[in-house]
DNA sequence: CTTGACTCTAGACTATGGTCTAGGGTTTAG
DNA sequence: CTAAACCCTAGACCATAGTCTAGAGTCAAG
C-alpha cells in the first residue's frame, strides 16, 4: 500500500496542504502516521476522505456536519441519523432558496422599473429600498440584546 | 430640528449602538457631529440613513455594495451607475439561487432514496456524497494558489 | 450631591473556513 | 555536497458583520 505525503495527498483530492493540516487539527482528519522525521503520512482513504469532505461541502454542509457524518459513518452509525442530518441541510437549504427569491423578485421589480437614465431623483431603486416597509427584512440579527 | 443621542438614533432605527458606531468607522454614516462633550449627535435625517442601510442588508447587499449606493445617492449620482449596481446584485442571486436550487435536488434525490433504515453499509446518502464525480463541487475556492 | 443611566475610546473577541508567515528541519536531484 | 523542493510548528492574518469589554467621563433625577 503506497503512502503519499501531505503534498502528494493534497494534490490528488484539489485542497491546499493548509488546508489538510487544519483538516486534521480540527478533526475532519485523523491524526497522520508520521515518519520518525515527522513527515505526515497518508494512505489513499485518506484521498476518498477528503473528496468525500469537499463534496459535501459542494453539497452545502457545513464543517461541523461534514465531521458528524464522517464520524456515524466510522462509528458504523445507522442510516436513520444520516438522513435526519440530511434532511435539516434539506429544509435549511429550502429555506434559504425562498428567502433568496423573495429577496431576488423584489429587487427584479425595482431594476425593471428603472429607466436607467437620469438623475437619482426620484430613482425607482433607491426610493424602492427607502420605501420598504420591514417585510423584506428577514432576520436583522439586532433582536437580540440591544442598547445595553 | 430635533437632535438624538446614538442610544435613542439606534433604538428608533433598529440597529444595535455598537453597530451604529461600526458603521460610522466603515464610512456608511458619516461622521457624526459631536456636543462639547463628546456625544454624538444625530438627526432623523440618520435614521432614514440606518434604515436605508438596513433594508439594503435585507435586500442581500453588501455594506460595501451599500457604502457605494450612499455615496452615489450624496455624490448626485446617475441612474445609470445605480441600475448597474443592482443589476449586479441581481445576476449574483440568479446564480446562487440556481446553485443551492442543484444542490438541494441533489441531496433531496439521495434522501429520498434512503429508506432510514439499517446500518450504513450502502446508505444511498453515504454512498452518493462519495460517488459523486466532480459535478457538483462550484467553486471550491481552492484553485487559486495550491501548494506552494 | 450622589446615583444610575448614558456615552466615550481602544482594542479584543465571535463564527466560518481557511491562508500565510517566520524560522526552522528533511529529502532528493544534480 | 549543495541547492531546491519539500515538510514541520506556532501563531498571525484574511473577509464579513458585528459584539463585547474595560476603564473612564457625562448627564439627569431625586
Amino acid at each position: 500500500m503506497q503512502t503519499l505525503t501531505i503534498g502528494k495527498l493534497a494534490k490528488q483530492s484539489g485542497v491546499g496542504i493548509d488546508t489538510v493540516r487544519f483538516y486534521e487539527r480540527e478533526g475532519l482528519l485523523p491524526k497522520a502516521t508520521r515518519t520518525q522525521s515527522g513527515y505526515r503520512l497518508y494512505s489513499v482513504a485518506d484521498v476518498d476522505r477528503l473528496r468525500f469532505i469537499r463534496r459535501a461541502k459542494g453539497l452545502g454542509f457545513s464543517l461541523d456536519e461534514i465531521a458528524e457524518l464522517l464520524k456515524l459513518n466510522a462509528a458504523q452509525g445507522n442510516r436513520a441519523s444520516v438522513k435526519k442530518l440530511a434532511q435539516h441541510r434539506l429544509s435549511d437549504l429550502n429555506q434559504k432558496i425562498s428567502e433568496m427569491t423573495a429577496i431576488r423578485d423584489a429587487l427584479a421589480a425595482l431594476v425593471h422599473q428603472c429607466s436607467g437614465e437620469g438623475s437619482l431623483k426620484g430613482c425607482p431603486i433607491i426610493e424602492g429600498v427607502l420605501a420598504h416597509e420591514t417585510k423584506h427584512c428577514p432576520e436583522t440579527g439586532s433582536e437580540k440584546r440591544k442598547n445595553n
